[in-house]
DNA sequence: GTCTATATTGTGATAGAC
DNA sequence: GTCTATCACAATATAGAC
């Protein structure tokens, strides 16, 4: 076989990147920073400990690398949700169902986790701080005051009320860890009626 | 001063382990077993690192002690529902300020934290299970069906609906950490909607 | 009974063999 | 590029001084 070009090898260390990545977010998001070691990590990517060191120079480089992922992933969540097809209900569940979702699922938690713990780099801090000042919740405002005026959702301030119910979303997740199945998808309706009328 | 008896002596052990022990509860339950260090216990409770160790063998020893009253705790809790006065709906949401305030609080939060992680020692892990086994949530039903009947509560499995309530409650508990006044204790009525016809 | 100093263990990070 | 072996340091737990 001939040697791998320039061009082959830049691919690889990109899914090598990807890979562990992927092995991190899924750890950090269910135990966090502290209880994250860099061993579970470099075991749930298949590679060794020592590897993990040459894609990432340190745990928080690493932790920090994701919580922009998850943060860029989680605005780009509330952007698109007024191009989907629908009313303002039906809108809101399909955004809740992809929240839940397969690996999205895992970038809310990591949020979560990040936000209510206090050991994370002050870097994370500030990135966490930024987004909740500037919170993409907001992009939801006037699809809710739709839904209100439809009669689909309950009345008062919007952004308390969709805080509230995304906050309840969030903290869902953080739970049901251990049964790794997705038990709250199920419940969407349940929780809903937190917002409706 | 007369030299101590035997009595005021257990007297005052007793005093420091009460006084270790809340400390612990108040970190544990927003810290995790993992991150929490027992430097930080010492430091809550005023005393230092070394003296905790001969209160309590192990780190282990003590998360476990604290696992059982907790369980304990939230077993009476969930006990004394029916003795409260009102209406159901209105001991509903009496019990639900009762599990968000003071140091109560933090036994649920203590139970949340740990059912959500895999890093507990085994004993607290067969604790937790055989909990959730004999869940007290059972003990709410009769009065739960009666609210059902006077069209307080919505219709559906009585279990599910409980069950799904109270994650929400502790699973928010563990959110607001950070702001440590109870910022949900104020919005009870918004969470009892999930149950509420 | 309590503290400070220290032994021991576990984890983050690096270096060197392949 | 990857792994194994190792360093350096932080945390648990113990021992000894007061």
């Amino acid at each position: 076989m001939a040697p791998l070009n320039e061009q082959q090898l830049d691919q690889l260390h990109i899914q090598r990147i990807d890979q562990i990545k992927k092995a991190a977010l899924k750890v950090f998001a269910h135990r966090g920073i502290i209880g994250t070691k860099m061993s579970m990590i470099a075991a749930e990517a298949g590679i060794s400990q020592g590897l993990s060191y040459r894609y990432f120079k340190s745990k928080e480089e690493l932790f920090i690398t994701l919580i922009q992922d998850a943060l860029e992933e989680a605005k780009a969540s509330m952007e698109q949700v007024n191009h989907l097809p629908g009313t303002p209900l039906e809108k809101m569940r399909r955004l809740t169902k992809s929240m839940l979702d397969g690996s999205n699922k895992y970038f809310f938690m990591l949020i979560q986790q990040a936000a209510g713990s206090d050991e994370v780099p002050e870097k994370a801090k500030q990135l966490l701080e930024q987004f909740s000042k500037e919170n993409p919740i907001q992009l939801l405002i006037p699809l809710f005051i739709d839904g209100q005026e439809m009669g689909q959702f309950c009345e008062g301030d919007p952004y308390k009320l969709l805080f509230c119910y995304f906050s309840i979303i969030t903290g869902l997740m953080l739970q049901e860890v251990q049964a790794d199945d997705n038990y709250w998808i199920h419940e969407v309706d349940l929780l809903m009626k937190v917002i409706m009328k």
